[in-house]
DNA sequence: AAGTGGTCTAGACCACACG
DNA sequence: GTGTGGTCTAGACCACTTC
């Protein structure tokens, strides 16, 4: 280890630490004085122009860290009144969710998928509904099972529109999970998920090989691309072998966590 | 409505349309041929010093379009290698987690809570454990329920660490719940969110209202500040009343959508 | 009216990665 | 070496919005 610097500043001024891009460096700084309190809720920030000054630095690089900050919910901008530091940085929390076949292959378990149901029928027949799509329309119908380790861990119900994925018929999908064909076929544009807790009903405890009623994750995404829905899907999880996760940290890594 | 513009252009060429920004029209022009297909993945665009001449625009503009297309992961970006069409816009899904009271008033019904149970613990004795923390902490043990429109949504159990807040052992409670009274009073760096099933236990069931068993959508939330563990807490909401959902669209608002 | 952020320019130097 | 993106500058004009 090296001797400690001479001097240790108190930390959060307006002030560069000389390590990487300046326009970060006026991120790490201001951000700081936000965690540190030495900015609180409601304070205003100084202008831009004068920020320039401060970080000696052009009005540009102080105006891509502060534009920045702001997408990041830490502070507020309005013209002519300023930048202030937002009163609590919302709820901004985020979840990613992921593919499975990642997830597993992640925790190092073996991935296997199988395809147990698939027949053609037409939106609102025979108890299949896609609220986004007219009656009528062709739809293939999928049930496939995914496992981790040989243990089911995902119940996977699909809908595709023939219409707009003629290949879906033809396609026996024994390379790629019907999820994978999908996004390596067609881009979306727009996707909206639904998450809640149910308790399994018989025919999708079964496949999973869990007692019927044991509370499961659902996940439902409807994937639209150019204003045409393609894909609707309903993921079942039993509640004792899956469950969503994300870590969150304000302007990045700041943190180093104090978290496991 | 003015009369139609002589030529339709077939969309999607490098080419502004006039509207907003000039670095958002060029974030459309491109984010659209790459929906269309007219550029597909694996395709290298031109480099900024050519587009900045497609544009007519300077280079610094076409930069920050194109940054902020790599940052929503629709495009790859290296040195020397150039800017390629990802092959697929990742599972980048997201999904916003709100706070229950902001939910509930957005839907139109009435919001309350009320503590219903706050004792004073040891960390790891009496069955009460929050493993980032040191055995024998002091902290506060809090339970809350929260309704709306006069039914529960949210059974909340909550962890505060007394060394970190003091003042939480002298806070009644009356006009801000324990989460907002946090929100408010401390400001969080790092937030691990856990999402999953559980089937309601009896102690949780009851003030739930709900029969033991039933599904519940469990969110586990741990905060921490400046490597300090803040708080750790547990929201229990009935499968039947509770769902978090988001709509995600790719380069803002180019879809329409077609999704209810 | 004036202060503040929003955007744009023309040019520059550098860092990196590939050939 | 050389092409490409990464960053920075000094200055400019404009668009809000609050004073």
């Amino acid at each position: 280890m090296p001797s400690a610097p001479p001097t240790r500043e108190p930390p959060g001024r307006y002030q560069l630490d000389g390590k990487g891009p300046v326009f970060r460096q006026i991120e790490r700084s201001i951000t700081e004085m936000i965690l540190n309190g030495r900015l609180r809720p409601g304070d205003k920030l100084p202008p831009e122009i004068e920020l320039s000054d401060l970080f000696e630095t052009s009005r540009q690089t102080v105006n891509k860290a502060i534009t920045e900050l702001a997408k990041h919910g830490l502070v507020a901008r309005r013209r002519r009144a300023g930048t202030l530091v937002c009163a609590q940085f919302q709820e901004r929390f985020v979840l990613p969710i992921r593919d499975i076949s990642e997830l597993v292959a992640e925790r190092g378990k073996d991935y296997s998928f199988e395809v147990t149901r698939r027949i053609r029928i037409e939106n609102g027949r025979a108890g299949h509904r896609w609220s986004d799509l007219p009656e009528g329309s062709p739809l293939l119908y999928l049930e496939c099972l995914h496992r981790a380790g040989g243990q089911p861990i995902q119940f996977e119900r699909r809908y595709v529109s023939i219409e707009i994925i003629p290949a879906v018929e033809q396609e026996p999908f024994d390379d790629f999970s019907p999820g994978r064909w999908l996004q390596l076929r067609i881009p979306w544009s727009t996707v909206r998920h639904r998450i809640k807790a149910i308790n399994a009903a018989e025919d999708i405890a079964r496949p999973l090989g869990i007692p019927p009623g044991t509370a499961c994750l659902e996940i439902e995404r409807a994937t639209v691309h150019l204003g045409s829905p393609i894909t609707l899907v309903h993921f079942t999880h039993p509640g004792d072998r899956f469950e969503l996760d994300g870590l969150f940290s304000v302007g990045g890594d700041l943190d180093r966590s104090g978290l496991g």
